[in-house]
DNA sequence: ATAAATTTAGACAGCCTTGTCTAATCCGTC
DNA sequence: GACGGATTAGACAAGGCTGTCTAAATTTAT
């Protein structure tokens, strides 16, 4: 039941190299372990330092958390919308355009370490901090939804899509681009890019053929027999 | 921080009656703190039982934790193989139906408490406990969505439905129907009924904007017009 | 009513964890 | 090379938790 304890490789150097080691261990460590599960000797451990180290930089075990959740979500938020800014508003080809879409969404964003770490410390420790946690949704979801509904709204509106309520459709979108992706996730396991593209492959058709224009400008070509 | 500690109302009687307050307090509370925040002490109070009596029912803390699983896993498995079968094969009002079953699918398996408390364990220390929950997969969404599959298969053959690959549209099926009850879920709370059945309304539409037959039989009466 | 089985409260040892303290050491800078 | 801040190992007290044990009380079956 005991995990490695060995010193993530090289011992870092330096005041800064040495907080950002903290964060990292600790993040990895409260992911894994769980708050009440960690204990500040493996994440002491784990970043290359000593105990009282962590203690000098950060208080207490809870201000750790509460400083790693508010860390990542703000990464995350960041690069949500880094990916959001990606958003094919003229595409050339529909399809592949949002299925490339989906696909950054997915792996930068919700599949890599940030991600996955900040939607396991949601749902593990959510109901312990009810504040800290509605701050996240009001920045994460509350904020990137919409986003990405707007986006939607235009492409709608340049004709490329027939969507009459963009929040749902933007929800939709996310929901069918994870849809095979969930029971990996639920077990905190990270998908292969191949799975992350099939997966968004399968969710972008099922999109299109329920909010892809019957009869474009230029003639779908892209129907569902175009293979994986 | 600590939680009321008062006996869950009545103190049970009997040998069986004590076992069942104990498995209901366990995973009340290894859902609510996670395993290693959760102590007999509390199970002990919530359950109205003495601290010995959980020890002479399970032996540790440990196998009381996997009892708690495989029971959640078998409930709910059941009740999902159960409203499986209210699946509509011969639908008189596809959308209505599907609807319908979507709605009983997460109030009965998704949304209820054995539902709630399954995948907050799973997501919780899946990673701790790998063979448990591979056992979890195995007979969860691996013997269910293939089972979705097949009804979905067997409507799409009955000329229902236009589907290529019935796997795929089981997973977006379901998918679809909680788009809107994620965040819900992963902040652990229980969507209202009314949530349930916007989301299964709006996913079900969607579902059948794109798989649903474009000129059917008797011609698609519900478009996506109908109020909600 | 009596006997057997179960449950109970409480005490207990052993272990782990948090957070503090100290004295020694490291590191970059002047 | 000497200084000052940061870091380190290690010891430490206080407290929490697990799992065991006991003797008494309670329940159930006979």
């Amino acid at each position: 039941m005991k995990h490695d304890v060995s010193p993530d490789s090289i011992p870092p150097r330096g005041h800064e190299a040495k907080r950002a080691s903290i964060m990292d261990a600790a993040g990895e460590v409260f992911c894994r372990e769980s708050f009440a599960g960690a204990n500040i000797d493996m994440i002491a451990a784990e970043a290359g330092v000593s105990r009282q180290t962590i203690y000098n930089h950060h208080g207490d075990k809870e201000k750790l958390f509460v400083a790693i959740v508010r860390d990542l979500t703000e990464r995350c938020n960041a690069g949500i919308f880094a990916t959001i800014s990606t958003f094919p508003d003229q595409p050339k080809d529909l399809e592949a355009d949002l299925i490339a879409f989906a696909v950054r969404m997915n792996r930068n964003c919700i599949c890599n370490r940030d991600g996955k770490f900040l939607r396991k410390l949601i749902q593990t420790e959510g109901e312990r901090y009810p504040e800290l946690f509605a701050e996240w949704r009001e920045q994460g979801p509350g904020r990137t939804w919409p986003a990405i509904a707007a986006r939607f709204a235009r492409l709608a509106h340049a004709g490329f899509l027939d969507i009459e309520d963009p929040d749902v459709a933007a929800r939709q979108f996310l929901a069918l681009a994870n849809a095979e992706l969930q029971t990996t996730f639920m077990l905190g396991g990270t998908p292969t890019d191949d799975e992350v593209l099939q997966s968004a492959t399968h969710g972008v058709r099922t999109f299109l053929r329920a909010f892809g224009k019957r009869q474009p400008a230029d003639a779908q070509k892209h129907s569902a027999l175009a293979g994986a």
